[in-house]
DNA sequence: AAATTATTACTGACTGGTCAGTCATTATTT
DNA sequence: AAATAATGACTGACCAGTCAGTAATAATTT
């Protein structure tokens, strides 16, 4: 149960409510997200979002338009934060490609496997096929992004001769997949073999790098 | 829809009603895992089943005793076939352990990944927190099966030093990801960026042979 | 600054539709 | 004609979404 600020009621009137609404919003997107990653979409129930977020269920449909919405609109809140992050690490070019390489790839690693955020994953892979306007929303910000980093870099890597040159062959899915599945893998198996996301992360790293070597 | 075998009516009278039974059963199994694929579990409703395999609402409670044990029965009658096969491929121990690694890893890809299989995986990840059992049975009859036979490669790898010793630290799950991403990424993301199954299999290969190698 | 009015936020009982699961009836097989 | 299989109308629980009513806050008047 994610509590609401409680605004005093001697701070400057103005604004109160904003505070409140704003308030208000992150702490259904929070419900939103502990009820979906509990259950899946189909079966999360709007009463239950409501419940955790301390609302009624009638003012879930003040901030979102319907359940579809309310998903969508979680989605899209749980990432703006990473996305902004995204720009900050452009690395220093100055370093090997190797040595950013492993810096990009620990950011992934930390900053999409931690936390809430791996339970999005999770959901985007299971519901994904039933809103393709979020799959394409991940991949579009998400994952091409990335991709797209971890491309520049190995071309870095290519023109300086230290890496081979594997372009052009799913080379940076396979990447961004291994970071994907240690997500998914936490979420479904830990409970029968669980997965040391450090020593995972460094034999995936140490694998690439190796493999990438000219 | 699956149509049922049409027995004909002048066919040696013993045990038609067994083939009958045994044909629809499969009809359902076939009927469910392309009605739950197409949207999951909570939303999939048993009158779509019973339409697709052929048969009235009723007949799937003939044979299944609840919409749980649909799911779950069509999951592990999916998986059997994959299961004997397992066995066939024990490779020639002659062989170089890179080769048999390649050998083992294409199986894979090419057992799970194609056709109906990666439907089922991706409905583990998706499920597996509201079926523990699924996800544990699956876990245990393939991940780790094929965690073992991968493992047991690598060892010879390393008795016979063609390999580095990187063993201890995820290297299987490792291995086991590549190919679990690929078959998601394939029901999810394709539309916005096509992933080349064979190409994302020979880059992941690569890498794992290159970055192995003593 | 107290009282009054207007506005905006919230509530939860209610509705309409959906669907898992049942069972009395009908059809088919032996 | 007995036994077995299949049907589909029916029921009861469930839940997304609505809306008339209430509460909280802000604006205006006295």
């Amino acid at each position: 149960m994610t509590e609401v600020v409680d605004t005093p009621k001697d701070v400057p009137a103005i604004g109160r409510r904003e505070q409140q609404k704003e308030a208000k919003r992150l702490a259904l997107v929070d419900a939103a997200l502990a009820v979906f990653s509990r259950v899946g979409f189909a079966a999360a129930k709007i009463d239950d979002v409501a419940e955790e977020a301390g609302v009624s269920k009638g003012t879930v449909y003040l901030y979102f338009d319907s359940k579809e919405q309310l998903f969508e609109g979680m989605v899209k809140a749980k990432m703006i934060p990473l996305l902004s992050n995204m720009a900050e690490i452009a690395g220093d070019p100055q370093d090997s490609a190797s040595d950013r390489l492993r810096a990009h790839m620990r950011f992934f690693y930390s900053k999409i496997l931690n936390s809430d955020r791996r339970q999005i994953m999770r959901l985007i892979m299971a519901e994904g096929p039933n809103f393709p306007h979020l799959a394409e929303f991940y991949h579009k910000n998400v994952l091409s992004r990335g991709q797209a980093l971890i491309g520049a870099i190995i071309q870095q890597g290519v023109d300086a001769g230290e890496f081979r040159n594997l372009e052009g062959h799913g080379l940076t899915q396979n990447i961004a997949a291994g970071a994907l599945v240690a997500a998914i893998w936490k979420l479904v198996f830990d409970p029968f073999q669980p997965i040391d996301l450090e020593a995972y992360f460094e034999t995936h790293i140490d694998l690439v790098l190796n493999g990438l070597k000219a």
